[in-house]
DNA sequence: ATTACATTTAGCTAATTATCAAAATGAAGG
DNA sequence: CCTTCATTTTGATAATTAGCTAAATGTAAT
């Protein structure tokens, strides 16, 4: 599969993106994003996957907690993809976003 | 399924990012399109039904044929998706365009 | 080093999707 | 109106994918 093709289908599903969105306004740990998507922490840990190796979001470790961002260097293609992300705004993802900075993940994780 | 995540899905298929591209460069009917991807025609049919229904390409006839092309008068988020998906050239786009440029339907349908 | 806990991997199931062949549709021209 | 031919729909199958639970890994702090 071509590098285009990997980023579109990572964009191509409901959940990623709205990890993508969130991520667009904090890092984020993997149980910081389960307990606002909802879905099993493995699952979580698999989207992550997926749009890390479509290049998407990159991954550093703070500590106990692995921190998922979206990433900071992107060049060309890629850097264009999330420039046009940003332009999204819908309801769900303004509400995760919403959720997400108000989350404190020392009380959930 | 929002608008978003239905146009990155409709393009996170190598053979449907296959079909824009070639769409950029003329206006093609289902066989045409057919003849240079390879699969059967009822899966290039549905190819295009999803990338309609995604607001990528449209439909209009010409005669005994069925021509498709990227929509004319997009706006907003799928302006700007077309415009990103210009900038893409890989071997495959660039060999697919040649062999569309040079493709007659009226020796092949 | 042992425990605690965040994350990932493995193995599975259910849902979705891409594909085909065959039948149905629909427009154009005789 | 009937035939032709491009296209679409239908029905079936194989492949992919999203999701789960359970087990494994790995890091940090006791």
């Amino acid at each position: 599969m071509n590098s285009y093709t990997k980023i579109f289908k990572a964009l191509g599903d409901e959940t990623r993106l709205r990890i993508v969105k969130m991520l667009e306004v904090k890092k984020m740990c993997v149980c910081e994003i389960t307990s606002i998507i909802g879905t099993s922490m493995p699952t979580v840990s698999n989207h992550l996957k997926i749009l890390k190796e479509a290049g998407l979001v990159e991954q550093d470790r703070d500590e106990k907690y692995m921190n998922y961002s979206i990433v900071t260097d992107a060049q060309g293609f890629t850097e264009e993809v999330l420039e046009l992300i940003k332009k999204i705004d819908t309801e769900t993802s303004r509400a995760d976003r919403q959720t997400a900075v108000r989350t404190d993940r020392t009380n959930i994780c």
